[in-house]
DNA sequence: GTTCCGCATGAATCGATAG
DNA sequence: ACTATCGATTCATGCGGAA
């Protein structure tokens, strides 16, 4: 066991032995796109499906581990087909995750806008993938003024005149009331986002098999992280995670079985910073 | 146990019993939105979340007996939040189903762009459910053609630009679905969609409580029958599968517990006739 | 005929309060 | 302690009438 917690390294390792050196509740939010089955088993050891839950679990019993009770856990997977079914690994995981004791706060969905192309005559292109929140307590930090986005232009026509009813309607048997504070909204032009992800993936990364979009960690490390909070991905692959961390102001934390990957995510991390030292 | 297969009818009672008078494999297309859970307690008996799989699951054997090898069964649903997390009781119900003797074949995510408004500390708005599809067998008949459309929105666009009445007219014009308008597109560039589907909910019927748009099942059933193909809604509420269904020219049965949905369904079904036989 | 604008209303969720 | 009820919060759309 380590006695100080590491910051800003890449390690190379299987995660599950990594962590074991880490200390309990360390780190504020793990963010990562695990290896997904077997599909790719010409760059990592593919896993086989039926086999991918007995695969994760110990690794996620670690993540549980080193999380702070604050802190949120982030998995972007997704079931692949498989025999003309999807596979339900992803289901039995969070099933059995939650009696690891993590709670599952919630789904999001990242719609790819440009997924892969392809046609199969019994299904159409897959364009979105899971984005799993699991918590280790109901009460995380959470900073959604981080990550508001531009409101709709219907607001535009609809706050020039304040209705009647508008003002009153939440005396009238509050339904569900958008009267009360409406006037809140004069001036306002930010609102919350939903759950549901609009990014495209990049398909500019060609060193590393996952097309992981650095808008996603980015999103993630926005609304759940502050400065000088420590990041993890324990399957950092290239770096993206990592690098997007470091860029934000967060420390970081990575983890990879491949020691080219690994390598990889050293350099660039090394050349983001020479550049910044330029600019 | 009937001798003929009923065509046409809204049925009033449990679809549990209802369905035990039908011959086996004798439906087409299942496309259905049931009671998520005790949401809306003072319209139907709630289902409590911890209940839910096992008040469904003799419904989706009874589903699994009257569909034909070749049709197909989509489940409109989504777990709703409970103590802070999402409930299990879909992922479980998926499992379940799985163990009955369905294919889990895909999860199309219905996009609700104006989802319900809110704020809360510990999540976003809810902006997307699934559409689980379902089969008996690895070969089901999929009509992708019937549901191409062009290049950059296009389907979006329309339909939000057309009013009911405008598509009425335009469908009797055309026969089925938008078979006839589609037909000055081609040559254009036509895509298949993808498995997210983008679409508002409708909030001005308010005669049901429930924001079934019938965009939904209508996109469903283009892509999965064809003209005489009978569609099935064991939870039709107020009937906007059935008078969908109608509308595009295949033969349809609503099943629902509420006498006074099924008469509302019945007159809707009835004024749509009137009103096609005046153009 | 179009476009614009006013308006009602949603399959929501949490936390506090009451029984 | 555990459950039922209630108030507070918040966007985006379709419809219908007006310009």
């Amino acid at each position: 066991m380590r006695l100080t917690i590491p910051k800003n390294e890449i390690i190379c390792g299987d995660c599950l032995d990594v962590l074991m050196d880490f200390p309990d509740n360390c780190v504020d939010l793990i963010v990562t796109s695990p290896p997904y089955t077997d599909r790719r088993n010409h760059t990592y050891g593919g896993i086989h499906p039926d086999k991918y839950v007995d695969w994760f679990l110990p690794r996620a019993a670690q993540f549980l581990r080193v999380l702070r009770p604050t802190g949120t856990f982030i998995l972007n997977i997704k079931e692949r087909a498989f025999n003309g079914e999807r596979h339900t690994y992803v289901l039995e995981l969070i099933l059995e995750m939650r009696k690891q004791g993590w709670l599952w706060t919630e789904e999001f969905v990242w719609h790819k806008k440009n997924c892969y192309p392809g046609k199969w005559p019994n299904r159409f292109r897959d364009a979105w993938e899971r984005c799993l929140q699991f918590n280790k307590d109901k009460k995380f930090n959470m900073y959604q003024e981080a990550v508001m986005v531009p409101v709709g232009d219907w607001a535009e026509r609809r706050l020039k005149n304040l209705s009647e009813t508008d003002k009153i309607r939440d005396e009238s048997r509050a339904e569900s009331g958008f009267g009360k504070n409406i006037s809140n909204w004069i001036g306002r032009d930010m609102v919350y986002p939903t759950n549901v992800l609009h990014m495209a993936t990049e398909c500019a990364n060609r060193n590393h098999s996952a097309t992981f979009p650095s808008t996603l960690p980015e999103w993630f490390i926005k609304l759940f992280t502050v400065e000088n909070d420590l990041v993890l991905d324990p399957f950092v692959g290239s770096g993206t995670t990592a690098i997007v961390a470091k860029r934000m102001g967060r420390h970081y934390i990575g983890i990879d079985t491949k020691e080219e990957y690994c390598e990889m995510a050293r350099n660039e991390l090394r050349n983001r910073a020479y550049q910044e030292v330029l600019l």
